[in-house]
DNA sequence: TATTGTTATACTCTATAACTATA
DNA sequence: TATAGTTATAGAGTATAACAATA
């Protein structure tokens, strides 16, 4: 065989970017030497049905389709309506405070913050105790839109699960993720 | 109020990038009127409590960043490790069927193969049946590989939970999440 | 010097449209 | 005309480093 390794001669690693042009003459236009296998009826997943990152990241991925097509006209993701609520249940948090509750980078965070500010929903003021401190609150806009998305938002968590789960096995697997969510350290 | 609109002069929608451009200048520099709220104890979340979304999204990502510090120097990902298992356990599937396996469009997909094709790990004929269809095999370099995530990956995937559940409660939640990915319909 | 918030940058992920080659 | 695969592109998510203001 040919070995044609996937290392560049520097030694690096192949970036996913580079992977993607460099694989443009990779489709060897071979006929397949057997016989083809004829419309597999049913794909095999193997050990990753019982894998619980193969069912939080298929899920999750369900979920954040469900959402925005239920969310629209809102034009908001998921996360963005956790910001809302954190912010709106705790007025005079700082952004650091909303990073870790939220689990985002200060990055992250201020950009959201930029994104709801650019939207006229929140204001920043700056500390009286701590002038590299700002302090978040909801202005009425976005008061208003937190009071509409509590009006939509638990119908739309209610109806993603849709009649795949009994109301109680609803509750338990609630009830089991946030006993897992509360003890992830590492 | 002076009601500054979100809303841009030519009344498309601010973008994510545009509003954290123009944003610079949002920060007030005015001191807090109010007493600060000193140091909050405990941050609310309110019914974000209650949600399925939201422990989907925190889990998951709670679990990418477990799962890559814990694969480190194999440089993959959940979605890819999900890959190559379904292509190792059903030698001579089509992109298409990959696609709709493991819920990824065709451009997905397409760079995924190209990402294991310039590392070797695999090898797409073209279908004898239909010149249009390829036909995705793993080589073995990509059988070495899948060998040895099929070692590493279960490990990884239980340390994840650590000792936050029980095992019976871990085989109920697995359970739950598997017959609500049944379920999910729309 | 250390911390808060911010900006800048780069890479990955996701979605869409356009292109090719076959049918 | 339709389909399988691919490419190109843009937007959104994520991570890191650097910076300004303040402590």
């Amino acid at each position: 065989m040919s070995a044609k390794t996937p290392q560049r001669r520097d030694g690096t690693r192949l970036t996913r970017a580079a992977a993607s042009r460099s694989a443009k003459a990779a489709v060897v236009a071979r006929q397949s030497e057997q016989t083809d296998p004829v419309e597999l009826p049913k794909v095999d997943f193997g050990p990753l049905n019982h894998y619980l990152g193969f069912y939080l990241r298929r899920l999750y991925d369900d979920y954040r389709k469900h959402f925005v097509r239920q969310a629209g006209d809102l034009d908001i993701q998921p996360r963005e309506v956790g910001a809302l609520f954190v912010i709106g249940l705790n007025p005079g948090l700082t952004p650091s405070q909303l990073s870790a509750a939220l689990a985002l980078d200060g990055a992250q965070t201020t950009a959201m913050l930029n994104l709801f500010d650019a939207r006229g929903l929140l204001e920043r003021r700056v500390s009286s105790i701590d002038a590299r401190s700002r302090l978040v609150y909801l202005t009425a806009a976005g008061k208003t839109m937190l009071t509409l998305l509590r009006k939509l938002v638990g119908g739309f968590d209610r109806s993603f699960s849709g009649d795949a789960l009994s109301d109680s096995e609803l509750e338990q697997l609630i009830a089991l993720l946030a006993k897992l969510h509360a003890g992830i350290s590492d």
